[in-house]
RNA sequence: GCGGAUGUGGCGAAAUUGGCAGACGCACUAGACUUAGGAUCUAGCGCCGCGAGGCGUGUGGGUUCGACCCCCUCCAUCCGCACCA
């Protein structure tokens, strides 16, 4: 009997789903696990080889802990709102739903082949009305709440409207600098406008004018993290700085929780480290300097207060509202051309190319600490929306201080001594200052304190916290989104009751921007009318909580019990890629965050550990063809030819030898194709590069699934390496999964004889490789080493195979160890076998240790730390024994040559090592 | 520029705590069985050397009886951030 992998996946597909073998209570005496993955955007390309790694991975832990006794969530669904479908609606008329629904069914194809042990009952879709209902409920809440600062919590709004009525916002002051301190009765004197405004400054969920990203080939404004180098993450286009009215979200509130929270939860350090780095907070000091002759004050942000005595410029971003104050008639020529070149390069062009460009404004400040005259210059290095918008400028202390100095010829202060060499600015903070004043000789490090007690107590400023990080963009103007759950009325955000949940995305009859950099919403009459608001939420809305909903998917009460999320806690293991590391993660982190200081769950960490799986890139294969002409030659030739180099589809490649005849059928023009060979054989070239189909370098999982099996095809993602790592795709390896399948069951079956598997005893050294294979696998699956698992079964089928083992007893415990990497395989033959119930629902087996205690170990023996023999020796030897046995072989002897011994090394059940 | 990661045979990799480097698999070579082999089995397979043996984990150094592993130097590749004062 055959081992017919087709036959047998899809059977036992059908058994599962009719036994909802995979459905999972919120009810149980076991303890709870949860293994979640990064839901997939349904994109119409479909799956490529690189996109089950993780969930393969995640859907192996998932079984190995429901063997060991727990009760598992594992579940799947779809982040189904976002931009790619509603570019095909707009192209081609056709609903984004509707090409969201036709893609999710083919992932769910794909994804069902796989043989995953997803509880589809708890799919969730982000575009799905009875799931958008409760993140706009969730931004409701956000929206109704403000960030305590005292308590370091978000809080309910009405707290801070009572507190206004009774104290004003003395006790509150507000995160944006517009809102001055009031007291009571100038609130209560405020009109309902008035105060509505104020009470947004302080929203978690806010509207306002800002900066933000503006993609006009999109049509929309974009998070920060979804620009990468000025042009959008998502189909690259050039993105300008514009002020416009958006929502937001006041996640910088959070940036303290935010970072201190990474040292709870098991993330890499590459992911903390690119979080800290995102929220980038530094701790310095606001220093007021006045301008001369003026009756204005420059505030500068500074991190080195202990270089006040080497400041010898200021510097002003050209957008600062100073400059127009303290230009003095003369200089407002030059300045006004500064500023309008400043304007007329674009964000990118700033990015890819940085001059040092600048412009001095005719105004001098006044140094407090020795009344020194400082000129203020405008440059674009300094950016306004950091800080204040102004720096005190440290040359030799800080390299582009310095290299503004060199360039404009600004004489330096050098206040490091022998530390500053004159030719780089040095950073350090170990120099000792000189031409200080009352700092000199103190250690850089040291008299930062030292300042910033003084300006403190002279009223010159204050110690500051600044954030690199900044509030969430966080609506566009799209119609494939959420809408929010708010009308205007008067200028004034009402929010919409919970009742009235969820507000329906309505049909419009086409998906093209509205009028004034308005979403399409803005198209339809009866929504304006209602004074409804017309941006959309943002791809990461309903990313932030999916976790959340999934432990309880069909509440219509509530978004989840709390008696549910108190049950299933914190995600215990996330699987997904490191693309997500600033964006959704960060988000995510917010709303729980959020959602616990609100009293909706249990904790304020989503997921207790991460796991990055790696990116799995193409290996492209190309094809050359000789310049003007249908003559393709081959690769190791290319060099006595004129050749363009041309991407070939991958699957029309064996290794590296082109299939010509199937290459002149792939495409049209390549019909009459002409090889120039060698060896007889067509070679293509190699390159690893990202997967996609426009680099015809895609492998398709069905393709595989269906050549090789379900199985072969996920124990031979798990083969390939380290799940972490990333690595290029490469077919050929498959075939040794595949026939270690086959050879494992030639256990069972012979071709002739038929069954073969007996009901024996157990000899010894059967069990010794069945227990020593238990321990290993609990192991490494247990720290996500799967692929050195796939080894150790292969090792183990070798070893049984060596010793002929056909028993019932070791195949059945081998069978339910590997159940989590090939659940059909193991499912089939653990009912051949005659075991009662599901294979994927037996007990994990339980090492003993007794069956691999060796009596005597094969000591490998070195002489001077080089590895010369092994000798055999009982492990109830003693030290002496030992010496005595090691010395009087032959070989040590031998290389010993008559030297006497100066020490002998013995490290019990490891080596011997002999030192001459 | 700053930060993080990685570097081991022809290839993917292993070595969990400082203790036999290259497990397991691919590719390759030889042989067996066979009408056939893209099935299966047996053997070989880091480099140099006929051999004894020598050399080998990116480079150079250090610690140690002993280093892929710990420390320092440099080099290369990948990823993230990037004028953040």
């Amino acid at each position: 009997m055959e081992y017919q992998f087709r036959a047998i996946e899809k059977k036992w597909q059908t058994i599962w789903q009719e036994k909802k073998a995979y459905q999972v209570s919120n009810e149980s005496s076991k303890p709870k696990c949860y293994v979640l993955d990064m839901f997939p955007y349904p994109s119409g390309a479909g799956l490529h080889v690189g996109h089950p790694l993780g969930y393969i991975a995640s859907d192996i832990y998932s079984r190995f802990k429901r063997l060991k006794g727990f009760n598992v969530l594992h579940p799947m669904g779809y982040d189904a709102f976002g931009l790619p479908a509603e570019q095909y609606a707009i192209e081609n008329g056709v609903h984004p739903a509707i090409c969201t629904h036709d893609n999710i069914n083919n992932f769910r194809k794909q994804l069902d082949n796989i043989g995953f042990c997803y509880d589809w009952d708890r799919e969730v879709r982000t575009c799905d009305a009875t799931y958008y209902k409760w993140t706009q409920w969730i931004f409701l809440q956000l929206f109704n709440s403000y960030f305590d600062r005292a308590q370091q919590k978000a809080t309910p709004i009405q707290n801070l409207v009572s507190a206004f009525e009774k104290e004003g916002n003395i006790n509150h002051p507000c995160p944006v600098a517009e809102v001055k301190t009031f007291p009571a009765e100038t609130w209560k004197s405020y009109t309902e406008k008035q105060q509505q405004d104020i009470l947004m400054h302080y929203r978690l969920a806010f509207c306002g004018i800002g900066e933000v990203n503006w993609c006009a080939a999109l049509g929309t404004v974009l998070a920060n993290d979804e620009v990468i180098n000025g042009l959008s993450e998502r189909g690259g286009h050039p993105v300008e700085k514009k002020k416009l009215r958006q929502w937001y979200l006041r996640i910088t509130e959070y940036a303290d929780r935010l970072l201190s929270g990474l040292e709870t939860i098991q993330f890499s350090d590459a992911m903390k480290e690119m979080q800290s780095n995102w929220i980038g907070k530094s701790e310095g000091a606001e220093i007021n300097f006045a301008v001369k002759e003026a009756n204005e004050v420059l505030r500068v942000y500074t991190t080195r207060p202990d270089t006040m005595f080497g400041v010898d410029f200021m510097v002003v971003a050209p957008e600062h509202v100073i400059i127009e104050k303290i230009v003095p008639s003369s200089h407002q020529a030059e300045v006004a051309k500064y500023i309008a070149y400043v304007k007329s390069r674009s964000e990118r062009e700033r990015i890819a190319e940085k001059k040092i460009t600048g412009c001095f404004t005719g105004a001098y400040v006044i140094n407090p600490f020795n009344g020194v005259e400082i000129p203020v210059w405008i440059s674009e290095y300094v950016l306004a929306g950091y800080g204040t918008g102004a720096i005190m400028a440290v040359p030799c202390g800080d390299d582009r201080d310095f290299k503004f100095a060199k360039h404009f010829n600004i004489p330096i202060t050098n206040i490091i001594g022998d530390a500053f060499n004159g030719l780089e600015a040095n950073p350090t903070k170990e120099a000792i200052l000189s031409n200080s004043d009352f700092l000199n000789g103190v250690v850089q490090k040291a008299a930062i304190a030292i300042v910033n007690d003084k300006i403190e107590a002279l009223g010159l400023g204050n110690r500051k916290i600044n954030y690199r990080m900044r509030d969430a963009a966080f609506s566009r103007q799209r119609y494939w989104g959420e809408p929010f759950p708010i009308k205007w009325d008067n200028g004034i955000a009402y929010p919409m009751d919970e009742k009235e949940l969820p507000l329906l995305l309505p049909k419009v009859d086409h998906y093209g921007p509205g009028p004034d950099g308005e979403g399409p919403l803005a198209n339809i009459p009866s929504w304006k009318e209602a004074q409804l608001e017309t941006n959309t939420m943002p791809g990461f809305a309903g990313s932030s909580w999916y976790f959340l909903r999934y432990m309880d998917a069909h509440n219509e009460n509530e978004f989840c019990s709390r008696k549910v999320s108190d049950y299933w806690g914190q995600v215990d293991l996330y699987i997904g890629g490191t693309e997500h590391a600033v964006g959704h993660l960060l988000y995510s982190r917010m709303w729980t965050k959020a959602l616990y200081d609100l009293g909706h769950i249990g904790f304020d960490e989503p997921y207790k550990k991460l796991l990055n799986q790696g990116m799995i890139q193409g290996s492209s294969r190309f094809v050359y063809r000789k310049r003007g002409s249908s003559i393709f030659v081959s690769a190791g030739l290319i060099k006595d030819y004129e050749v363009d180099q041309l991407h070939v589809d991958v699957n029309k490649v064996d290794g590296v030898e082109l299939d010509t005849e199937a290459f002149k059928k792939w495409k049209p023009d390549y019909a009459n194709a002409e090889f120039i060979l060698e060896d007889g054989k067509y070679i293509c070239g190699v390159e690893v590069e990202k997967m996609s189909k426009s680099k015809f370098n895609t492998v398709n999982p069905d393709d595989l699934v269906n050549k090789y099996g379900a199985d072969t095809f996920r124990m031979y993602e798990m083969f390939l390496g380290p799940v972490e790592q990333s690595k290029p795709w490469d077919t050929k390896g498959i075939e040794g999964v595949h026939r270690f399948l086959k050879k494992f069951w030639r256990l069972f079956f012979d071709e002739i004889k038929g069954k073969i598997w007996v009901d024996e005893a157990a000899s010894l050294e059967e069990l010794k490789v069945l227990h020593k294979t238990i321990k290993k696998i609990e192991e490494d699956t247990d720290r996500h080493s799967f692929n050195t698992a796939v080894s150790s079964f292969m090792i183990c089928v070798n070893e049984l195979y060596d010793l002929g083992c056909h028993k019932k007893s070791v195949l059945s415990d081998l069978l339910v160890l590997m159940a989590p990497y090939a659940p059909h395989f193991c499912e089939e033959l653990w009912q051949v076998l005659g075991n009662e119930g599901l294979a994927i629902d037996a007990a994990f087996p339980i090492f003993d240790a007794k069956y691999v205690v060796e009596t005597a170990k094969d000591y490998p023996v070195s002489i001077n730390g080089k590895m010369r023999t092994n000798i055999a020796i009982d492990l109830s030897c003693t030290e002496q024994e030992v010496s005595d046995i090691v010395l009087a072989n032959a070989v040590v002897q031998k290389w010993m040559e008559g030297k006497p011994v100066k020490k002998l090394i013995f490290v019990k059940g490891k080596m011997i090592n002999v030192v001459i």
